[in-house]
DNA sequence: AATCTTACTTAGGAATCGACTG
DNA sequence: CAGTCGATTCCTAAGTAAGATT
């Protein structure tokens, strides 16, 4: 029995990866997981109810990838793996269910999934990159989000209520530590440091100039890829850090799996796969049950565990960068699991394997000790003493994403800090460019040139309506898409001037928008889309690359990214300054804050799912309202009758009321109404906001100089308005001016 | 000039925290 | 004092854009 189940259940598909395995029918294991280098793609199926009987072998190899994918695609229904017990329970109840599979399916994946049978995105690729086939026809019913757009026409420019730029940064920027001076509380290290740090401490400030390094390399690490990049910026003198943890080992636990209600005896490789696949209980006649129990349990234990792992992480959790001790970001190297990725991914489903130190490359000062390596037995890939780059570890798997992933200090660190602020600086330039680079597309949008015409109108779009660049993609990589790569039929053209968008934006959010726009843009695009099929690049004269040179000709610095930081914060700027009324309470500040904020986060379509609960949450402020007024009619009953000289009646409880005079009543009456509209107000804005997230704009895109300088002229507590990791993030903003204008 | 490589920012959802409620 | 629920933090995917390579 043992190797028929086996063999049926296991596959070992060694490389030929990228083939897209995507939710077939079966539940592929590698039976030979050799640590490192195996990189068996393994894909966890969640199968619908039909065809039963169909193999849950894969073992012909038609079946094994690609090919099948446009098909089962469609029917596909994921499931959302690695979720908690909740999502598992859920999960159990909706296989019995096939419509309610159905729901689930759809509402994990199917948010993100434009409706749109008909376009048949042949892999559009103007780089005619050979994909096999991508075949996206997502049927999936679309969530719509019904927050309506208001085409936001123009973020209006001039106004130039401005503060010098140079102003501070000049005299912070030229020594980078001093903003945080005093809020670095764990300034000097306790451990290490002393090595010799003020030496080097002295030694830090020059960071100006100066490309690469001159004497790289020689001896010292193996086999650095010679290319010093990053901007060639030194970026520190020295650097003294720990490496990385690993996820502890995974440890067999021998719980079978059922097949046809016998167990299985498993490899530990193959169990390994399975707990991390568990929100899918059965594939008809596989039964994961006991490992499925045995995981819950295991979840419980780990809680218990838990204070002792972080004890023992706590010296990953820093680094000493030109001598000041620094939180790092993510110092844990990311455990294997499957990867779902955003939205209609290739690749969601595979396999992404456990990382080895004998992938990770760390770069470390060339005074600082290397790390030990804490697998004992195995050692680093790579020791680099690159001082231009940021990075104190990086790894990668192929598989799954050929980008590199880096280990990098936190947010709160002062080195973030510092280009934090040179973002906001940069985008504060715009300001004195904005009017003529508006001038100069305007005019643009008529050029004889196609190339001038299409550059003119992308730009048009990206300070309008904030879109991004849409640098270009790959075919492994979900289909979406930014401005430069539009395709004809995500722009719709509506007599007599008003565009209407409609297509897959970063992370596979949709970007559905109808907006008016200048008789000369709508012209042109109807000129881009004309003779060109669905599934053509709109703008096919240009690239991100392209638009970015151009735009770094008409401002250094510049780059389409640019506007929405520009226009995110000058937006911010602007309408706090226009609707905030002195003399109200806290509470009322924060109302027209928060609206600021959700215009802004509207602008840059920064989107949430609806919260599961939410209906429920909304109906129970309903009630809550309802009874509010209930109570209301009570009072002004008894304040009739204490006018006339009556006493109150009795609640509905049947329980006394006191008898009290008019004007107390009166007082009553308007409390609860206060208290009332409190609550539908607050009902309102739940259902404003439903949609609608505020934190991304508020951590990314709006100055946060801007909201500290609101506090202080409003006698608002700062951490009313960021959280205590906001609040570390943004200590280079604290001390700014209470004028402050973006 | 297109493509690849590198390194860094931006992003939504899951997990966890912590205040509140019954 | 457990269970709920909104807020916050964690996680890591998915962008941008530079510089190098072909």
């Amino acid at each position: 029995m043992r190797s028929e189940a086996i063999s049926k259940l296991v596959m070992h598909n060694d490389d030929d990866d990228n083939k897209p395995l995507v939710f077939k029918k079966s539940v592929v294991i590698p039976s030979t997981v050799k640590d490192g280098d195996s990189e068996d793609d393994t894909i966890i199926s969640s199968r619908k109810s039909t065809a039963p009987e169909q193999k849950i072998n894969s073992d012909d190899e038609s079946d094994d990838d690609e090919a099948p994918i446009s098909s089962s695609l469609q029917k596909k229904k994921h499931v959302n793996e690695i979720s908690g017990s909740d999502g598992n329970k859920l999960l159990v109840k909706k296989f019995q269910n096939g419509s309610k599979l159905e729901s689930k399916g759809t509402k994990v994946s199917g948010k993100r999934l434009l409706e749109k049978d008909s376009s048949t995105h042949q892999s559009s690729m103007k780089k005619h990159k050979a994909s096999s086939s991508s075949a996206k026809q997502d049927s999936a019913k679309t969530e719509n989000l019904d927050r309506k757009r208001k085409a936001v026409v123009s973020p209006n420019e001039t106004d130039d209520d401005d503060v010098p730029i140079a102003k501070r940064i000049k005299s912070d920027s030229s020594n980078s530590k001093t903003p945080s001076a005093k809020l670095k509380v764990t300034k000097q290290s306790s451990t290490s440091s002393s090595k010799k740090p003020e030496v080097t401490r002295g030694a830090s400030p020059p960071p100006k100039k100066r490309s690469k390094r001159s004497k790289k390399d020689s001896d010292y690490a193996k086999s650095s890829k010679s290319s010093p990049s990053g901007d060639g910026k030194k970026k520190w003198t020295t650097l003294v850090h720990n490496g990385v943890t690993f996820p502890p080992p995974y440890e067999p636990h021998g719980t079978k799996i059922l097949y046809k209600g016998k167990p299985v005896n498993l490899s530990p490789e193959q169990e390994e796969v399975i707990p991390l696949s568990l929100s899918l209980r059965t594939l008809d006649d596989c039964d994961f049950t006991p490992i499925y129990e045995w995981h819950l349990e295991k979840k419980q234990k780990n809680k218990e565990k838990k204070g002792k792992k972080q004890e023992q992480e706590e010296k990953y959790m820093w680094a000493i960068i030109d001598g000041v001790k620094e939180k790092i970001g993510n110092y844990k190297v990311e455990p294997p699991g499957l990867f779902r990725g955003r939205g209609e991914h290739p690749k969601m489903g595979k396999f992404k394997r456990r990382i080895h130190p004998h992938d990770i490359t760390l770069n470390i000062g060339k005074d600082a000790p290397i790390p030990e390596c804490p697998i004992p037995g195995e050692r680093w890939k790579e020791i680099r003493h690159d001082n231009t780059v940021s990075w104190l570890a990086m790894w990668n798997d192929p598989v799954i994403l050929k980008k590199d992933k880096y280990v990098g200090l936190s947010a709160s660190s002062s080195q973030k800090g510092q280009s934090d602020k040179d973002k906001y600086e940069n985008a504060r330039k715009l300001k004195d460019h904005i009017e003529s680079i508006r001038e100069a597309y305007t005019k643009n949008f008529t050029s004889k040139d196609v190339l001038k015409r299409q550059i003119a109108v992308a730009t048009y779009l990206i300070d309008k309506l904030a879109l991004r660049a849409g640098t270009d993609k790959d075919d492994d990589e979900a289909d979406t898409v930014g401005c430069c790569t539009l395709k004809v039929d995500h722009v719709e053209c509506i007599h007599p001037n008003q565009l209407k968008f409609d297509f897959l934006g970063k992370d596979s959010i949709r970007y559905e928008n109808t907006v008016e726009v200048e008789p000369p843009v709508y012209k042109a695009i109807g000129q881009f889309k004309a003779g060109k099929s669905d599934s053509d690049d709109l703008f096919d004269e240009i690239d991100a690359n392209k638009l970015n040179a151009h735009l770094k000709e008409l401002m250094p610095g510049l780059t389409a990214k640019v506007f929405r930081t520009y226009n995110a914060s000058i937006t911010l700027d602007k309408t706090l300054r226009r609707e905030t009324k002195d003399g109200v309470d806290i509470n009322q500040k924060k109302i027209v804050y928060d609206q600021a904020n959700k215009e802004v986060a509207i602008i840059c379509n920064h989107q949430r799912a609806v919260t599961k609960s939410h209906g429920a949450q909304v109906k129970k402020l309903k009630d809550k309202i309802d009874e509010l007024k209930e109570g209301l009619k009570q009072l002004k009953t008894n304040l009739k009758r204490a006018k006339k000289g009556e006493a109150p009646l009795e609640g509905s409880d049947g329980k006394k009321t006191r008898n009290i005079t008019p004007e107390a009543w009166e007082k009553k009456i308007a409390q609860q109404k206060m208290k009332a509209e409190k609550m539908e107000h607050d009902m309102q804005t739940k259902e404003d906001l439903k949609t609608v997230a505020l934190g991304t704009s508020k951590i990314n895109y709006m100055d946060p100089r801007i909201t500290v300088a609101w506090c202080k002229r409003n006698e608002v507590p700062i951490e009313k308005m960021f959280t205590k990791t906001l609040q570390e993030k943004f200590t280079w903003a604290m001390d700014v001016e209470p004028d402050f204008r973006f």
